[in-house]
This record gives structure tokens, sequence and C-alpha cells, in this order.
DNA sequence: TCTGTATAGATTGTATGCAATATTTTAAAA
DNA sequence: TTTTAAAATATTGCATACAATCTATACAGA
């Protein structure tokens, strides 16, 4: 008898690197994701990727059009502000889970990401400083201990991603962000009230920098114009 | 041209169809799903069978085992936990929204599922009642209009189901449930403050009548007993 | 009786092939 | 030149087949 493996089903590895893709803003909105570039592209056949695709679809970072494939979901204002309401809804309670759960070696944790931020900023890589900053969120959300909000968060984050892509100002100076590490220090000081504000200061600050309104041509619903 | 064809992927109707089994305790929680099984009885391919399932693991209903297959979620007393602080979390969001957005017809049709729930009371049909009570937080969510939120309790409601089915004492009295329709009642009058009341105390209702505690043996994680 | 091993059977994982559908290209007509 | 129609190409949807893996049974030895 052998270890049970520890692998990831490679499914799942498939759709991980999509979702870094994604996060890096590499696959942009709206990009067709065809099955036999993926497969060849991945070393594997269609049948792997397919379920991988599905699996995305339903994390809602891709959308299905039946008979005509698969596309990275471009999220309409609608949704973004949608997506926003509901993580001002859940992260000050993953903030009240971290600050009574985590242990002094989260906490590190914590900091340790907070680095690597700031290497990427110091390097001006863009793309990293988003994907790290969705990271940070989800890693806050895998120590509150809750393994819905969790998993919850594990959506939210790329689509965030995905809604900065269409609706950020192109030439927003990368973010001023020691955002993330004055939560941190709330955190570690058990202050709640502070890291709370803090969480909602800095959603709010990433909202408002997007273009939401006056683009209406985005979300022109197709389907439903004519009937 | 023509219309787009509204009709669902099949792939989604075969898990919801899977969905509503495991809500009425017809599939409980454990059993395996085999592949070849379910394939003859909804009349397809395994191909089909095996992407509903990936799409129902992704949502928590069924749990995959590599190689071995698929199984209906079991519930750790420790995720049942987690799910109510969610649905704690969530659901007064959702009377909130409710009450500022819903139109007349919005609460005609949650009236008309009290109707319903009504019939399978009177009928005694426990296994209804359990899905319907199910299905009506699910309205409630759609009725909120924040499709993250509405997601997220379409995943919540049936694990739901599963929790009561592995943990709620068997003989409990179906429960005395005019409490539904005191939550649409305060929707109705727009009494915020009521229905929120009202909802955290039906959730805390349900979850205290679950024995939780005194089963540690089906907590047991065997995986990491002994490494 | 119990334990361990080998064999047979069942089930999952994956690739591939073909039919159905969509997209692009080409050519003809206005 | 623009528009329309038809053929050619590309892509998805699905079922099936085969290999890999797991499970159950049978049997030998302690």
């Amino acid at each position: 008898m052998e270890t049970t493996s520890a692998t990831k089903p490679a499914i799942e590895q498939i759709a991980e690197r999509i979702t870094d893709a994604v996060m890096e803003h590499r696959l942009p909105p709206g990009i067709k994701l065809v099955e036999e570039k993926l497969a060849s592209a991945f070393g594997v056949s269609r049948t792997k990727i397919r379920q991988a695709l599905t699996l995305l679809a339903q994390e809602g970072l891709v959308t299905l059009h039946p008979n005509r494939g698969a596309f990275v979901t471009r999220p309409t204002a609608s949704e973004a502000r949608d997506l926003f309401a509901t993580r001002r809804l859940v992260e000050p309670e993953i903030v009240r889970c971290v600050i009574s759960r985590a242990s002094e070696l989260d906490i590190a944790r914590l900091r340790e990401h907070l680095q690597q931020e700031d290497a990427a900023r110091a390097e001006g890589d863009r793309r990293r400083i988003i994907r790290l900053s969705g990271r940070f969120h989800m890693l806050l959300a895998e120590l509150a201990g809750n393994s819905f909000i969790q998993k919850l968060m594990a959506e939210l984050c790329p689509l965030t991603c995905l809604i900065i892509a269409l609706y950020d100002a192109p030439q927003t100076p990368a973010c001023p962000e020691d955002e993330h590490s004055r939560i941190v220090d709330a955190i570690a000081a058990q202050d709640e009230a502070t890291a709370i504000h803090l969480m909602l200061h800095h959603l709010k600050h990433i909202e408002c920098e997007l273009k939401l309104d006056a683009m209406p041509s985005r979300d022109i619903h197709w389907e439903s114009l004519y009937g």
C-alpha cells in the first residue's frame, strides 16, 4: 500500500493555470478559448480541457456558449457592482474570523505575502501585482477557516481581476497599496474595528477607481434585444 | 436567424435532477454514484454524466475520489457549522435586498411558494417539505438580485438538506414552520428589522435541532490520522 | 478461524473518431 | 463596391473503446 498521491487532479491544475493567466490579464476578457489549442498547449486531449472549462464556467470565470465554445467572461457593470457588494458583505466577516483564529504562523504567512507584493511593485510588474493583490484576499479567506467563504472568495477574486481589466482606467498609477499591509497590521494587533474599516475602505477604493458608468455599450444584452 | 434555444444545457439538467434527488433524501449522503448506472438511467453516455458530476463536485454536493468514483458528500459537523455561519451572514443581506427591490409580483411568487409548502405539509410528504423549504431560501436569494449571492445560496441550500439528512434527529416533528410565512409577511410589510430577526431565528432553529455534537465518529479524518 | 496473496470482475481515466453545428472563405449577383 | 449565397474549413458535442486502477472473490497457509 502506498501513500495516497497528494497530486491534485490534473483537471484542477489546468483550471488553475488558466485562472492565473486570467488574473494576470494575459487572457483578456472576451477572448475565445479553443479546446484544441489549449489541449496541445497543455499536452493533453480535449476531454480534460473540456472538463477544466466546465469547471471554470461553474466558477464564472469562463462563459460557455452552446456549440460556439468557451470565452473568458466579460462581467457587466451591474455584475461588477454585485460582486463588490458581496465582497463588502463577506470580507469584514473574514477579518473577524482571522483575528479570532489566526496563529503567529498565519500572521507570518500574511507578512511573507506582503513582501512578495512589495517585490512585484518594486519591479513595476503590474501583472504580478494584480494577481498577488487578488491572492492576498484569497489568503485571508483561507485563514478565516470557513470553507464556504473561502471557496466564494476563490471565485470572486479572479473575477475582480477581470473587472479591473475591463473597467480600470488604463493609466491608473499602480495602486499605492500599503493598504494591504495596514490591514495586516490591524489584524496582528487584534484591532477588529480598524481592520474592518480599512478593509471596507480598501474595497471602496478599488471600486471607485473603476469606470463602471458611461460605458453602456458593454452592457447591451444582445440576446434579449429583439424579443 | 432563429431564436437562440432557451433550452438549458443537458448537463445542467442532469445535475439539477440529481440535486433534487439529494434534496429529497432519495440519494442519501455517502452513497456512491456509479457513472454507468446514471448514464443508463438518464439515457446518455458516461461523458455527459462525468461532466455533470464534476459540476456537482464543484458545488460541493458530490465528492470525487480519484479512481474510486463520485459519492454524495457527507458534510462533517464542522462543515455544517461553517455552513450555518455563512447563511447567518448572507441571508440577512438577502432580506434587506428583497425588501428594497421586490415588486408586488415577487411577493406573490413568495406567497405562491408558501402555498406549495402548506400543501406538502398537509399531505405529510416530508421529502417534499424538505426540498421546498430549501427552495424557499433559494427563491429569496433569487429575488435579492445579486447573482453571486444567488449562486452561493443555490449551493448552500442543497447542502443544508444533506446536513439535515445526516444530523437531524430522525423523529423531529416535521418543523412547525409558519416561520417562512412570517418572514414573508415582514418582507411584504417592509419591516426590515423584524424580517432579519425572524430569519436569524429561523436559521438558529434549524441548526439547534441538529445533533452536531456527540457523534465524533463521523468526524474522524482518517486520511490525516497517521501523518 | 484468520491473514495474506493471486485472480477475476467492475469501474474510472483518457484518447480518439465521427456527426452536428458554427465560422470563414469564395464566388456570384446586385 | 456592397450584398448575398454557397462551399470549404474549423470547432464543438457526443459516444465509444481501451488502458489504468480499484474492488471483490477465491484460495492457500498459518
